[in-house]
DNA sequence: TTGCAATCTATACAAACGTTTAGTAGTATG
DNA sequence: CATACTACTAAACGTTTGTATAGATTGCAA
């Protein structure tokens, strides 16, 4: 299609993505290690070739002047923003979106390490995920999600309170267990209303004591 | 408003014109020709400025290396701050600060969580800190320290390769001590230079395989 | 077989580039 | 009144970076 090589077509893809990672192209040496080459001058064919066939255009002899025409309406964004996450309160300590409507407080963080919407921020408090490495005064960051699959970690509301599971499918069954045997796991029957999933774990943050933390709950 | 003085808000617009224009940012000396100045050092004032308040961010050392976060009201502001901590690859992979000079990415995280200076992240490889709750994949923040608490995770340089240990004074002797049995204490010997301690663990991040991550390495 | 294009090694060099030190001036802060 | 921040000049320094030269290797087509 594009009269490319494997080989250039790949080339021409890293300078895409680091575009969009790092906001501006890489040096030659940068590219020249990404593909574990030893000498700078098969980049240079490379990039000679991407110019010559229409895939970039470059200002010679400046540093990182290579221009990628991005595919699509892709913005040369870049610079990494931050998100706003609702912190919505601790688990097991009452249903966490009341907690955000109560509003107080969000923590903000890279986009790209989870992206969703409608995620928030719970802390942790009981050890009963001590197992799957999620320790009380841990923040979970939850994503509302329809569907869960089994072996997730997930937050969900047990007699009204919140508590970290891990969600299993049993056959016909629906298991909620705890990651630490000191704890029982949770059926949830079909029509019953006695416990929900609120939503999936898809990111933990930790904080070790010390001086200089300012965020605390 | 940004807290930016009229003539850095000029800069940051000149930033982002020459972005779309070109694909790739300026150079100092082109920023200085534009504002018809006859010295780099008041570009340089300038851009420090403006990576101090948040709305760029720079890969000391390298041409062009400015990144702009782009949209100027949906910028970093309303609850609190986030701050820029640079990722310098993986521990159990060479000297990181090697990677950090390799540039490579940041990470935006809110201020209040960690909020120290000279931090920097790390992503875990072994699972020599299993039994501490940290398992590989895990981005840790460490933060240079000079001196060590007894107890505290810390990020050691051990035969050239940096990894996650457990700091321990027994007696005379400091004790570099992983989490998990499988693997052997170090002892630091006084005079000795065989390992060395790059700084205190302050924080860890996990992220959970699900769609819409953007952040790898 | 010859020839060409793609891909890559190895080495070297000059220009481009970011950074630093030293210093000046204006303005706002307390 | 001292302190701090913004904004800049001037000159110099050291490194990063793109580029060039001289090859080698492979696969494919004339």
């Amino acid at each position: 299609m594009n009269g490319l090589t494997e080989r250039q077509r790949r080339v021409l893809e890293f300078l895409r993505d680091y575009l969009r990672r790092h906001g501006y192209p890489p040096t030659i040496r940068e590219i020249r290690t990404a593909f574990g080459l030893r000498s700078n001058r098969g980049v240079v064919d490379h990039l000679r070739a991407l110019e010559r066939k229409g895939s970039i255009r470059r200002l010679p002899g400046s540093s990182r002047a290579i221009a990628i025409s991005l595919p699509d309406g892709e913005n040369v964004d870049s610079a990494g923003k931050a998100k706003a996450y609702p912190v919505a309160g601790r688990v097991a300590a009452g249903r966490p979106e009341e907690a955000i409507e109560d509003g107080s407080e969000t923590l903000l963080l890279d986009e790209r390490l989870f992206g969703g919407k409608g995620d928030f921020v719970l802390e942790v408090k009981g050890d009963s995920m001590a197992g799957a490495h999620i320790v009380p005064g841990d923040l979970v960051v939850v994503r509302k999600t329809a569907s869960c699959e089994t072996g997730s970690l997930v937050v969900a509301l047990v007699d009204g309170e919140a508590t970290v599971k891990r969600y299993v499918r049993r056959g016909s069954r629906v298991v909620l267990e705890p990651a630490n045997p000191a704890y029982s796991p949770i059926v949830l029957s079909g029509g019953s209303a006695s416990a929900s999933v609120l939503g999936t774990v898809v990111g933990v943050i930790r904080r070790y004591p010390g001086r200089g933390r300012a965020f605390s709950r």
